[in-house]
DNA sequence: GATATAAACTACACCGTGCAGTTTACATGT
DNA sequence: ACATGTAAACTGCACGGTGTAGTTTATATC
């Protein structure tokens, strides 16, 4: 690898470690130079402005997230094994450290300038890209009887956000395992208690 | 009033305004000294550091909050009613502009020094304190049936949290009141079709 | 006489720039 | 294959400008 993109690279990494851990406003240029051990104007030669670098950390970051499989319904399986699959990827990808990383730094500048909160809301990430057609396709097919679909596919996910999300974002511990397979089976219970067709 | 304290609330107020508005990061002694119409050294004479002008702003929107009226369970009226006034009251709370207010500039400080997340798991809020009573009596008298009675409770509250809180926390916009309704009411439909002894 | 005010001041941290000198990558000539 | 040249990139450091926490001093007001 090139010398450029070699210093390109750590500064990022860095700038992601030290966003994280410190905030983006607590995070000094001087010091983040430190952290990637390369001059501070190498970080200028890259990145115009800090907050430049800081647009570029949450591109490299969502770009890392947005791979993620796709469950399709299909009517000749259980709609509670379907629903497992999409729970259990969806609280992988909650749980998971590259995803907390970016949230919060994202959620971090959000909240200190609101004006940039479109940027998160539009961005589509995990299930949320492919649940409205799902349900609307076990819909049709009979499985599920929901009146307002967005509304269903919501009620699921944030089901699943309270409990794993928010909880690891505030620095209350992560989940175990077992706690984790707990919230899926009460999740999926409450939602096909609601909707499925019996 | 004496005017030392007629001058220290002017302090608590603009501090509250300010810190909710532009950050605590972003708010300077003098912004501040300027909008309570007070001399920055009136300020310092009150409280020591800004620290602890921010503490005391905490503590301040907390005890405003902490009063709410607590629904105990009743076995003559029917369970929907009783969970509607119950949710009606904690989405009153949460979109509330004083509870919005302490909850983001709450948040943000948690965020960026996880080491004061407890603080913020330990106040308990609006039906956070009784729904756990509420759910054994309404279990122990028949009507509802539940297994793991904290569990469910966070699934009900976290359903109005996810819907009404977190949107505007993160700067996307405030329901209508008819939206309010809307969520308030598939809150407890979830709810019930799940527990609900039939 | 206690408290408030205004304004200037200290001390410091930070962003971003300029620049002289060094290192790296690589092409060209022998 | 090896030396040499060169352009691009990196380094280290100093510095201008700015913003801010907190203090001081001198003055006014209740």
């Amino acid at each position: 690898m090139k010398l450029t993109e070699q210093k390109r690279m750590q500064i990022l990494d860095a700038a992601e470690e030290l966003f994280h851990s410190n905030g983006v406003e607590h995070t000094s240029m001087d010091q983040l130079a430190l952290q990637a051990k390369v001059s501070k104007r190498t970080v200028y030669n890259h990145f115009a402005t800090k907050d430049a670098l800081f647009q570029a950390i949450l591109q490299r970051m969502f770009d890392k997230l947005a791979q993620g499989s796709e469950v399709r319904f299909n009517a000749a399986e259980p709609i509670d094994q379907q629903l497992r699959r999409i729970a259990t990827d969806e609280v992988a990808l909650l749980s998971s450290a590259a995803f907390l990383r970016v949230a919060k730094i994202a959620i971090m500048q959000v909240m200190q300038r609101p004006e940039l909160a479109q940027l998160m809301s539009e961005s589509s990430l995990g299930c949320k890209r492919y649940i409205d057609s799902f349900l609307t396709d076990a819909c049709k097919a009979g499985v599920l009887q929901i009146a307002d679909i967005p509304f269903a596919g919501k009620q699921f996910i944030y089901q699943l956000k309270s409990f794993v999300f928010y909880p690891s974002l505030f620095g209350l511990e992560q989940q175990t395992p077992a706690q984790q397979a707990h919230i899926i089976d009460e999740a999926i219970a409450l939602f096909l208690a609601r909707y499925q067709v019996k």
